[in-house]
RNA sequence: GCGUCGGUCGGAUAGUGGCUAUUCCAGGUGACUGUAAAUCACCCGCCUUCGGGCAUCGUUGGUUCGAGUCCAACCCGGCGCA
């Protein structure tokens, strides 16, 4: 049987991707990011995305595997994991997980099966300018047990289920299939005054290496204010100030998510020693 | 000092004399089936046994069955004139 994965998870600007890596260099791992923004190309800066000096060696994959162009998807980054996953034990090293996004990250550990209907750009258009009510009747008449239980005012869920049950008739209940490696959750956390204090000085820290520049060069490249925005980019005029409270926010909507799974082991960020990483870390890998 | 416009929740803002004071932002709690830093719901004066109860539109009085809204005086702020 195959040792357990770690994965490395918590809110932005905890310290994983440091942590990732030290256990990497000790464990004799490689690092999956799970990071929804950090597979774009271009966004390096305003995602906080490791560089290759922080890498210190360790191969880092599922970055830069996308156009920021293109809408990248759960169920896409699902399937690079799984293979990622596999290759690295097959080379005899161990995979560490290691991100933010607490969607991508249950999409591989609990094994979410996502539905087989790709986006259908064109329906989605369409519907995007259709009432929430009426959407919701539209999916009523196709699916009435999905209806029965979708937020009725949730444009994109209501889109997203109509597109599901025209392609397969229904949209099947949900699954997950036990996967085939163990996982342990570690979950880094700190105090808010402290995680205040770190996101205001990375934010900073953006600013000084050129998040502007880079926003700039994003939209010549032909990235759309609109695309912008949905990446979590573009406010309506970037400052200090208003990235820090939009990140804060962000952390607090990580956190919800995070507080649902009681697998997580949480670490006290600001505590971290050798110590505690032998013993509960990586013991489990011994 | 005179004239004038205004004062509504942490900030901004709506409110023909009539029931439950609007919307946005900020803040809080939560949801999550291929967009997830996305998207969405609820709370956001006080108390509550979650049914509701009591407050409240600068202050004080007045008119009225009924006032955030009308009247008067005062307080505060902006602008104009001196």
């Amino acid at each position: 049987m195959f040792k357990p994965i770690i994965v490395i998870l918590g809110q932005t600007a905890t310290g994983k991707s440091a942590l990732a890596v030290k256990i990497a260099r000790k464990v004799d791992g490689e690092i999956i990011s799970a990071d929804s923004r950090q597979v774009y190309k271009g966004l390096d800066i305003g995602t906080g995305k490791i560089t290759e000096k922080e890498m210190k060696g360790t191969p880092h994959y599922l970055l830069d595997v996308a156009d920021p162009k293109r809408k990248f998807t759960v169920a896409k980054y699902k399937n690079l994991a799984e293979n990622k996953i596999k290759e690295i034990i097959a080379r005899g090293k161990i995979p560490i997980i290691c991100g933010g996004t607490g969607f991508y990250i249950d999409a591989v550990t609990r094994g979410i099966v996502f539905p087989e209907v790709p986006p259908n750009h064109a329906l989605r258009k369409r519907l995007a300018l259709v009432s929430d009510r009426v959407l919701m009747l539209k999916l009523q008449k196709l699916d009435p047990e999905r209806a029965k239980n979708i937020d009725p005012r949730n444009k994109v869920r209501l889109i997203r289920a109509i597109e599901i049950a025209k392609a397969l008739g229904k949209v099947p209940k949900i699954t997950e299939v036990k996967p085939m490696y163990r996982f342990i959750k570690i979950g880094l956390y700190l105090p808010s005054d402290k995680l205040k204090k770190k996101i205001e000085k990375r934010v900073e820290k953006m600013f000084k290496d050129g998040l502007l520049k880079e926003i700039k060069k994003l939209k010549k490249a032909g990235i759309s204010d609109k695309r912008l925005k949905e990446l979590g980019f573009e406010y309506y005029k970037p400052t200090p100030e208003k990235v820090i409270q939009e990140t804060l926010k962000y952390a607090k909507r990580q956190m919800t998510w995070f507080k649902r799974d009681k697998e997580i082991k949480w670490l006290d960020a600001s505590k971290i020693q050798k110590v505690v990483l032998n013993k509960q870390v990586l013991r489990p890998l011994a």
